[in-house]
RNA sequence: GGCCUCGUGGCGGAGUGGCUACGCAGAGGACUGCAAAUCCUUGCACCCCGGUUCGAUUCCGGGCGAGGCCU
């Protein structure tokens, strides 16, 4: 028995607008499987449903969580199994750009206990100020296994190692064989990945955040910026936040920060798309023309 | 018209008589709790024509083109 749409693609492709067409004529619940679009202080940087859009259909898990946060894929797929919940019968549409939601929810995740914030926090700290590839030589000596897969240069992941080892004494690989049962079974979902082309979506892309300006996205930064977040949250982070930061305190030249972003949105579309060639499978790819259709064809099965 | 400088891959920018820096863009890829993140790989470039040379992108001459200064 089917039960949800899943509309992925890259940044600019055109997914909301098709989500909330087919929400409004399904009476589907909307769910948001974005990582930054969870994220409370960016609207419109984020290119989140404005509050009219949302009350043609019900909207969940968009700016649901403070910026001061650092939100997760666990916390996420979490949250999605709660509303999957809290739905109950009604057809569901899950739309965002982070392919690593989507997976999982229709794959589940690996058991791995949180690790403790204290031991979290205490782990950053200590690789403060040391090199990265001196802290892979450090997992190599008590988890080589993981070491071994983990490119000596990839800080990120080489901690995240290092905590899990830390805190249950047990190399990360050793969790990787099982997951845990998914929010959405095979068979309980149909998947569409809008896939424009490239060069198009290039133009979307340059648009969109031109656009963004002329909407407030600089009073949006600006307001953030007063939080004084520390800069390595993820909203820190997102597309726009960190070049528009540098031109409100740094002077740097608005059109740069325009160009900036822009380029680094462009990098990522190309990131999505290699993730969804190679990591996202049962995906139909579409183009963005045809995804109302498609999503309509998706939709009338689960209705049924 | 005269003098000078310059002409390197899509762009920027080194350099050498034989072993083809590099950066950016572009392209490809990895991916299990920060994923709008983190990381990896990738360039049949030396304006044209002669000459010198075993060998020219590199040296010499000419041409063409660009820029600067002068009358």
């Amino acid at each position: 028995m089917r039960r949800a749409l899943l509309i992925a693609g890259p940044t600019a492709s055109g997914k909301s607008a098709a989500a909330l067409a087919l929400g409004t004529r399904f009476g589907a619940a909307i769910v948001n499987a974005d990582s930054m679009q969870v994220y409370r202080d960016l609207k419109i940087l984020t290119a989140r449903p404005t509050p009219d859009e949302e009350r043609l259909a019900p909207h969940r898990l968009f700016g649901a969580i403070d910026g001061a946060v650092n939100y997760s894929v666990g916390r996420w797929a979490l949250a999605a199994g709660e509303v999957l919940a809290d739905i109950g019968e009604r057809p569901v549409i899950f739309v965002g750009g982070t392919g690593l939601y989507f997976r999982a929810l229709t794959d589940g995740l690996s058991d791995i206990p949180p690790v403790p914030d204290a031991l979290r926090a205490a782990v950053r700290s200590q690789a403060e100020g040391r090199a990265t590839p001196e802290l892979h030589d450090e997992l190599e000596a008590r988890d080589p296994e993981t070491a071994a897969r983990l490119n000596p240069s990839d800080r990120q992941r080489v901690l995240r190692a290092l905590e899990v080892i830390a805190s249950t004494g047990r190399p990360l690989v050793s969790f990787l064989g099982a997951r845990a049962a998914p929010a959405l079974a095979p068979g309980e979902w149909a998947g569409l990945y809008l896939a424009p082309d490239r060069a198009e979506l290039a133009q979307r892309i340059d648009a969109r955040f031109d656009a963004m300006l002329a909407r407030g996205a600089l009073d949006e930064v600006a307001s953030l910026l007063q939080r004084q977040l520390d800069p390595a949250l993820p909203v820190m982070r997102a597309h726009g936040v960190p070049h528009l930061i540098a031109h409100l305190e740094g002077g740097m030249k608005l059109d740069e920060a325009a160009a900036r972003s822009k380029l680094d949105t462009r990098h990522y579309a190309k990131r999505q798309f290699t993730w969804a060639r190679h990591q996202l499978s049962g995906f139909k790819w579409v183009a963005p023309e045809e995804a109302v259709d498609e999503g309509a064809r998706a939709l009338a099965g689960i209705s049924a």
